[in-house]
DNA sequence: AATGAATGAGCCTTCATTCAT
DNA sequence: GATGAATGAAGGCTCATTCAT
């Protein structure tokens, strides 16, 4: 297995990202221009956002009440505002502590990688399930999609944090799988389209077309992908 | 009674929204000040979809006020209420209105198809982009997935109408390229999974995360999936 | 039996009252101070008063749509302003057609009586049954009674048109037994009042506390506030 | 949940409604502009269901806007859903807190009672006048008779909790007559119903026939009625 | 720091009323 | 005379946000 993403730190909230920086430099300074208020930012509860997370994913941002996000954190609504200047500054910390600390995390334990490049694809495509699409951190893919047009901000935000950094391992991947006659020569940038899709719809599927009466095991899916994926990659005579 | 067109609008099989025709041509509507009491029950309901349907793909469900969906079709608030008993209906209409006609259409036009079934494939994956991947309908499967999870029974109903349809279409394709010998045997199911899964990725990249830097080139996009997707298609010895 | 209504007059809401009177003189006037538009008084359909009757006594005055009231008389929503200016005036309308003829001819035939006090009494008691409590007509008191506070003018004329004639009935009957020393002496006026409650209360019982368990039978209700009556009237050495 | 009333406030048994005292006596409320949030969760119910008991009263429900409660409550619109789920809870909770705890009250002082049961059936009558007919409660039969057919579930919980106990009180207070000698024997059921009926149309004619020019002095009108009563209950020879 | 009562703007929905045809 | 499509002013209810304690 390759990636190594302790869930634990995930679902706790724990900020690999909001530590000790200084806070204006921060990305949440974005949130708004007004900075009136001193907030402990070394102290921002992660149950806060923890608990926000929870309910955003599972009833997207609009149908989230803060009533109910404050009583799943325990905490009453005013202490919400102790940390956060508004609703959607809370969603913007949520985004950003549940997915990015994961992929630095992932590129550090990528980079030593050895083998064929196929097992390198196999180990990304299934890692990612482990830790990602499989758990409840897909939901925020899905999020992202739902709300992107009422915060186009954010949808920057993940973009340059999150999707940038993930296409960059499969580009890897791919480039080295090409350089060593293993993969047919394809311009890798679609190519990572192509491959990220199913991934994608994997997660659209377990958190917005459940309610669907098909099912679909994630497993299989994943293998079918996975082959005809590296059937298509190999380098052959094309067909027409 | 969730829905009060005239049947007849319905069955016609064509789009009514995306006529190259601005959608308010009359003389009238185009005097800017509220225009008066105009006779035409007949053409109201598709006004008031179109309406809705760029506010919806636009902002989502819940961000979209019915007076802005009002403003837009130029009549008032209260005419809604006179063709859709709630903003719910009025959604399920647009739905209706927008996709089930051109799933007629085109079984219609497939059934008749003679051919390879790579043929029929492609004609099927950019008549796809033709008449939906590329229009402002596609902004239709994004909004499903973005409020299926407050809305499951508009999921349901996307799933019935909607999603088996199109899935039946690509089914069929698979199994005469499979029974000619053109494609090896996977199952079907997943397969389509696979297959549908980079057009979903191109309507939400279109509607979703078109604000990033990042511009995808569809043809491009379209044509590396379905490059990939016949060569890992083809009957061949097993990789693995 | 002393009262003679024909029933199928006060239904059809053949209306006595505003037949040709000139139209400023009628009791309409008092609708309003507005009377731009001239409508055809002579035609007033009864069949848009008697189709507000049944759903203002089944459902109180705001809970009536005109679009029912419409709808049961068989013609469109625009067709009821042709007649009534407003809402209110139909209400008005509607009262004055149902209830108000039926005293002028009980009146008439009443005059006529010979016999006890008692059997006076009683004949009036039972007529009052079988011609309106009894009937659906009794739904106007009830409504009398709820709308009232928002109908002031209403009230005052209910007050003046039925209830001080219904009341003179009474007098009558009970002066002609005092005088002929079938019934002790008494206020009057109060008698009335206590003689006439129970009457109003079985008409509000069958229309407003109908959804309770318990079952009153008219026939012994009144027959024992008959009984309870006669004793009491009745000349005798006072209790205390 | 219907209601949220902190229970100790209901079981005390006393009307909040019905102090002396004007119901808004501190000095930040008479400030006359909009007062501060003030911090007294425990005693605003009763200001809440007091303000809207006024106006139920005097407007009916559906004529009641639940602006004008707050208005007169000197509350903002949005605190009313602090307390009470709906408008129809806010109901509920008005005739609960108005009468019930008036028949606890009564039902305690009344089992201890001695002497005749004529004694008894007047302390019942005038007593009724005192606490409720001659208060502005008496504005609660004549609501629940308006609206009973738009909320028959309200109508019910009246029937339950306020006419049956009444009904039983008025039972065991004619019984113990008969028992005794003072009444001739008849069935208490339909006698009860004789007996509330004139006092059901005292409160009505008080809350909705008062715009009428006649005034009933309801001394003189209790006092008839228990005259009449007294008279019709006494054990004699039969009439006829 | 934390609370939670209070606020008030905003949205969906209804329905009496109007008026062009 | 009749129609019925269209209007627009309210009203019930929600919920993000504030602030006195």
């Amino acid at each position: 297995m390759t990636w190594r993403f302790p869930p634990d730190i995930l679902l706790t909230g724990q900020s690999l990202l909001f530590s000790d920086e200084p806070p204006v430099t921060s990305p949440v300074a974005l949130a708004g221009t007004r900075t009136p208020r001193r907030r402990r930012k070394d102290a921002r509860p992660s149950e806060l956002t923890a608990a926000a997370l929870e309910l955003f994913v599972d009833k997207g941002f609009t149908a989230t009440r803060l009533d109910d996000v404050a009583a799943r954190a325990g905490v009453s609504k005013g202490t919400l505002y102790l940390y956060f200047d508004s609703k959607e500054a809370l969603f913007k910390a949520v985004i950003e502590e549940g997915i990015v600390p994961l992929l630095a995390t992932a590129e550090l334990q990528l980079a030593g990688h050895s083998g064929s490049s196929v097992d390198l694809l196999r180990k990304l495509l299934f890692g990612w399930w482990e830790h990602i699409g499989g758990t409840r951190l897909a939901g925020v893919p899905k999020l992202i999609i739902s709300e992107s047009r009422n915060f186009p901000e954010l949808a920057q935000y993940y973009h340059d944090k999150v999707i940038v950094r993930g296409r960059a391992l499969l580009r890897s991947a791919l480039q080295r799988g090409i350089a060593s006659g293993e993969f047919r020569k394809l311009d890798p940038e679609t190519a990572i389209d192509v491959i990220i899709a199913p991934l994608l719809m994997l997660v659209i599927w377990r958190f917005s077309l459940c309610f669907c009466g098909r099912e679909i095991d994630p497993e299989t899916y994943l293998g079918t992908h996975f082959d005809l994926l590296v059937h298509g990659l190999r380098p052959q005579k094309g067909i027409r």
